[in-house]
DNA sequence: GATGAATGAGTCTTCATTCAT
DNA sequence: CATGAATGAAGACTCATTCAT
């Protein structure tokens, strides 16, 4: 069984310890979480997060050591967990930042200058292209981090909370089409529901597969299910 | 689409951890795995699977140790190697199961009698709510057979083959409604795609989900995605 | 910092094991101590116990390491863990032995047939020796568990329990003196109190000492400080 | 008594997990330890000392990190390897200042003007105090010098040493006595052993106890033990 | 002088799997 | 056939100590 502590929220206290003196109960260790402020310190910490990447891409969460990530990092375990509570955090890190990356991209698909009213089409269709694209940046830590979806509480609602600031972003536009008589659906926050997991889903699944698959023929056929489904067809 | 079919006795490379057997290649220990003929073996089996089941639904894969199975199971560790090959080989026929469950309800949906094609929005419908039904089959097992999905080519394999099936199964059908003029896509394949992925997904998401979710407006929905995808107006 | 873990009763949910699935909270693994029935499991867990406080009369309780005492008792590390919760547990365990066979020495000398009211200062000095005598069974065993003692809460509950109950012994024959009027003093349980941890720490001290002191010479003053202490002159 | 006098700078090769120091004998890695000169330097080593009696007064010796030590400081981890060599010198520090602080309350007690002659009785119930009343001084230091002296080889040379050194003043007011005929006793030395041991483990226990006895009470018949034991009746 | 980043040997414990009884 | 005792490789994590800055 591979040693995953409980998620972060929760102090340590249930997990591991077995050091505990059994002379005073209640005084917890409490590791020091080392907050890098000097340039090395900073370095070390990036480099960990690299190396853990790289390891989870290659044999899997659990069958990455800590001690593989130290050393292809160029560093000791003890650095390590100088800058991690342990290895679940390295790959929440991970989470986080892709999530940022992804939103990054996709968000920007969804911003006033990006989303043109007048084009439901080409901005759907733009969108998806996103979407797509943003997938396809460190396919291996992605189908890493869906694992971790299925297993972990965090994880999930980590995911889940950027799929509900996704999709009120996707609703906070049709809502304009709305007024303007554009959509075909009443429901918008059912429809988006079905349209950001289709297209997430889709485009996660393209990054597992062989690339045997026509992206873009892909692409523009979830666009026109999400068109067809969305708007009017004089939109 | 990927269906790496590959034959089960090889032992997974990248899936460490699920079998610690010697690493010498090509002299294959060659325990052999009973094979129950009378009616008690078989039992011992059946509830071995279940005990798995449970087990693996309330701590999940990893966490489940085989000696848990034996005790639930009522028998002695010894005895669940005796018709299993290791832990991995229980959940894979847990996933072949499930399958086979879950096809056997979608695909009635697509043979002849259930699906009619002068009623295509209703039998989607059917489809849709049949799909949906089949997910809501042992929820937690289906978790774990996801998890999987991303750590092991074996499950990859063995869901998108059933996977593509059904897509075949549906293209099937499709194709006549084309010959009639009733479509508005032109590459059944990739729509198809598109759409199994589709609500496979949504119905996967949901039984994730707290139940918060109305499943009849969701699936209503889904229906109306797929419908207005697919079929012209005025099919 | 040397791995402890917490007292016993409470269920092993706040220690160590690190693993958790984090999917579903609240179901502890629940490791089986294996409670041996057959003479081979017997045998195994004696071996066990013997190798422990080789061990730890050696090098300590915390200098030794769960695979030296496997090595010693010619069995694999698992097995130790099959039979005792973790290292700690073999201590507890060796501390009742310990304490049942010093009680077994020492009690007898309490009994109707050894102690004899009509020999006060007989029967306390045949106290004494019995006492100085237990303490020089496994010397190097009992300096480990004295050590225990200023560290783990139980151990310490465990030799205080034996203390009070060998107090108690005391306190029934010095009453019948006390009826006889033979007792100098009148709070019997403060006295015997102080008398039973003078005792026991006499004889403690001598077995941690290098072998150069008189030890009949200092049992023979601890039976004259007793005597003189408790029981009237013409007694 | 056996009074071990090892002088310190040797590394105990029996208790390890102290120091990880190199193993190669001969040539000491000769690391200054700075004796501080000046008026900071000298504040700053005493905040070092108070801080790890503190830490391990509350989680224990072995419980207790460097780190915690340095932030409860408020210094860092190299200034405390700066002052003292390792961490269990910090300790051996501190029972060497706890033994001295003792011995000043104790001593004071025998010295000439403390000790009277005429009154016997009231001379060893105020001694008696004076022990009783030294124990309670910072508790839990005293109970981590307990488990060392258990473990460590120099720790209990350091405590017999002042053992002997007080039963030597106790010897040398008795032998005045004895002079004067007013004692029982003919073997002062082993005698005074037997009372030492006695009374100091009598008030050690009572600091490790709840607070539930009276202390008063038994220091009054721990007195009376003694004096009995000692004086004759019309001493 | 002081800092605190880095080190890495060392320990407990787990659990899939085998095989003697 | 079933049992369950035994195996032992493997891995996460700690922390005393050092030393570059």
């Amino acid at each position: 069984m591979t040693a995953i502590s409980k998620p972060s929220p929760e102090p340590e206290g249930s997990i591991e310890n077995l050091s505990r003196a059994p002379v005073e109960a209640g005084l917890e260790p409490v590791r020091e979480i080392r907050v890098p402020q000097q340039a090395r310190s900073r370095r070390t910490r990036e480099r960990t997060l690299e190396a853990a990447a790289d390891c989870f891409e290659e044999r899997g969460f659990d069958e990455t050591t800590t001690d593989e990530i130290a050393r292809r990092a160029g560093i000791s375990v003890g650095s390590v967990y100088a800058y991690f509570r342990d290895k679940r955090a390295i790959l929440l890190e991970l989470l986080h930042r892709t999530i940022a990356e992804i939103a990054e991209i996709v968000e920007a698909g969804l911003a006033p200058g990006a989303w043109r009213d007048d084009d439901p089409r080409g901005s759907v269709r733009e969108l998806v292209g996103r979407i797509f694209h943003a997938r396809q940046h460190r396919p291996g830590t992605q189908r890493i981090l869906w694992e971790r979806f299925f297993k972990d509480p965090e994880f999930q609602a980590v995911m889940e909370s950027f799929e509900v600031r996704l999709q009120g972003a996707i609703v906070a536009n049709l809502e304009r089409l709305a007024e303007q008589g554009k959509l075909r659906i009443s429901d918008l926050a059912t429809a988006t529901y079905l349209v950001q997991l289709s297209i997430e889903w889709v485009s996660s699944r393209l990054l597992l597969s062989e690339p045997a698959h026509d992206v873009d023929a892909i692409a523009d056929a979830a666009s026109d299910m999400v068109v067809r489904f969305l708007f009017r067809d004089d939109a």
